[in-house]
DNA sequence: TTGAAATATGATACCGGTATCATTGCAAAT
DNA sequence: ATTTGCAATGATACCGGTATCATATTTCAA
């Protein structure tokens, strides 16, 4: 049945001897086929169809040098929003022949810096990276191998990459602002880890700031720092609902960890909105179809994967010109739970 | 500041010029240690350090044929369960040196085959698969390129390939009929899309078949296919309440449809499980923190994960005998909807 | 001391593509 | 008819590691 009953590796020489052309013109006809009559190329199709030929492109990384793969890296993949960022980079790159390295780093930069080195030793052509907190090392290895390099979902103008996202800051000031022009006077907050998340970072500064221009003083019994996990926005929620006897708000800077406090409130009763108001951060499909619907601030996920994409690949092919910033906004969701 | 200023990529000639040694050698100090002198590793170790050297992954598989990747396919990411997989999966593999490519093909079989002709381009060492449903060609190309396969998620014994899972048919049988044994008499079930999807068809034929076991018969009216989104399920347990008035349960075949189916009902007023049961599958973490809590199966996607890994890495190895069906077996989480 | 075995290092070739430059063939221009 | 210019194809070398085999060095037994 097979074409090639003894199965060694087929290769361009083979689909050559085939159709009856030399190697050189048959890697042309394959990859740059105008440089090749017609007929040529047909000749060559044919016998490469038959041979059910597959070129290995570690020998044509090697020899072009471009390898045809981005390495990115969230810092889970447990979360969706960082999955589905993943899913629209991959799609956006596999049309234009290209292949996704995913990598997680757990919110560890040490190890974000080894899957760079990984990545560099693949000779990825770009990185696309969360955030723009990275170990100093990772820094010096994708300057030394000249990584052209996006990062995603926080907009600095601290970073040395082009970034593409959104101002948690900003997005986190305003969702306080709003809660504070809603009439609520004790507003909790439930935040991620703090350590090398500048996202985390960002969204607190905005709480922080919007408390503090109100006159009000910022309360740190009123703040909680938790991973992002349900359970945890639960755990953090029952400690707030424990030490605080006025809560009436609580902005959770994550969906997932508003859910989690959801969840802990209905467990004790606590009508949401009507005895504390919520307000997560990322618009997961949960808080939307929960009822009540969470009050959340949309990010333009797919957006931000389908730029970093676009902006890798026109790295990757040498253009200039792009910007450096590239703030694809949010959007307060007004919903049911504030 | 850095030592090689002019960004010329660093090769292995340059460590072993620095190092004083040829560079076979240098490659030896690097990657099979024990072939050399301890004195000769140190001196071409701080030679690599210091030149910051990333060894070129594809010149090496070009050499000794081996990537050092494995490819993975899920069908989506967007659903957390296969996103932990892939978790697990890229954990295990990445203390073992090994890279992981991933894939979603959207629950297209031709997709599907279009990532495994990318992975066989990249030579992947090892691919991972989702259930056992495949095109025609692209087993045809695991076969020609000899690519060790493992597929997850779904046991069968009509696979050509090892697989490690559970049996999905199995679990739903016994969640029906544990169902069935709690008195309700009207079960309605909420399935996956089935087209090309082993494990949808598994779970469905498992509800038909405890349902049939009882003398029942089949109403297709209490049956609705629809894709894995809390959306689609919400529509499909709308459609359910609808049609069916003495619906007394619902099993949806996946944790996010039950979700959806909950959230249905709730924005109807229907009070679960008082008025309506319901059940799911997967174990997600959102149906396990909601309260009420649901009732679902457990599937070890986490040992899922690490078995295929370990099998894929055995494979590559070469080991032989290797079970061919691996059972991880599941559980059956009785909680509050059911 | 000598020789054999074991250890360490080196020279060369090769993995499988493609960049580069050379050559051939052929149409249009002179 | 001869030259020019371009299109198509080919020969060769090279990308950057490492397999393989050869050589040099060390170890240790006799």
């Amino acid at each position: 049945m097979s074409t090639n009953p003894d199965h060694k590796p087929v290769t361009i020489r083979d689909v050559a001897r085939l159709a009856g052309v030399s190697p050189i013109t048959a890697s042309r006809a394959l990859s740059k086929s105008h440089l090749v009559k017609p007929a040529t190329r047909k000749k060559v199709e044919a016998a490469a169809n038959e041979l059910k030929f597959i070129g290995n492109s570690a020998a044509g990384s090697l020899s072009n040098r471009r390898s045809n793969m981005v390495g990115i890296i969230v810092p889970t993949l447990s979360n969706a929003i960082f999955a589905d960022t993943i899913q629209s980079i991959t799609s956006s790159l596999m049309p234009e022949g290209f292949q996704a390295l995913v990598g997680s780093n757990e919110y560890c930069l040490q190890r974000e810096e080894d899957i760079i080195r990984t990545f560099i030793s693949h000779r990825a052509d770009a990185l696309i990276l969360t955030g723009h907190t990275h170990t100093q090392a990772a820094e010096e290895l994708i300057a030394q191998y000249m990584i052209p390099t996006v990062e995603i979902w926080n907009i600095s103008d601290k970073s040395n990459h082009i970034c593409v996202g959104m101002s948690n800051y900003q997005a986190a000031f305003e969702m306080t602002s709003f809660l504070i022009s809603r009439g609520y006077k004790n507003i909790g907050y439930i935040g991620g880890i703090l350590e090398n998340n500048d996202r985390s970072q960002d969204r607190m500064r905005g709480y922080r700031e919007a408390i503090e221009r109100c006159g009000w003083s910022l309360d740190p019994s009123m703040m909680r720092e938790s991973a992002y996990e349900f359970a945890s926005g639960a755990a953090a929620m029952q400690s707030l609902l424990t030490k605080s006897r006025n809560l009436d708000c609580v902005f959770a800077s994550s969906d997932i960890l508003a859910f989690g406090a959801l969840m802990e409130c209905q467990r004790n009763d606590i009508r949401i909105p009507h005895d504390i108001a919520l307000a997560g951060f990322d618009n997961t499909s949960i808080g939307a179809i929960h009822k009540p619907a969470l009050t959340t601030i949309s990010v333009p996920w797919q957006r931000i994967g389908l730029k970093a994409a676009e902006i890798a690949l026109r790295l990757i092919r040498g253009e200039t010109g792009i910007n450096k910033i590239n703030d694809l906004g949010f959007d307060l969701k007004v919903r049911d739970t504030a």
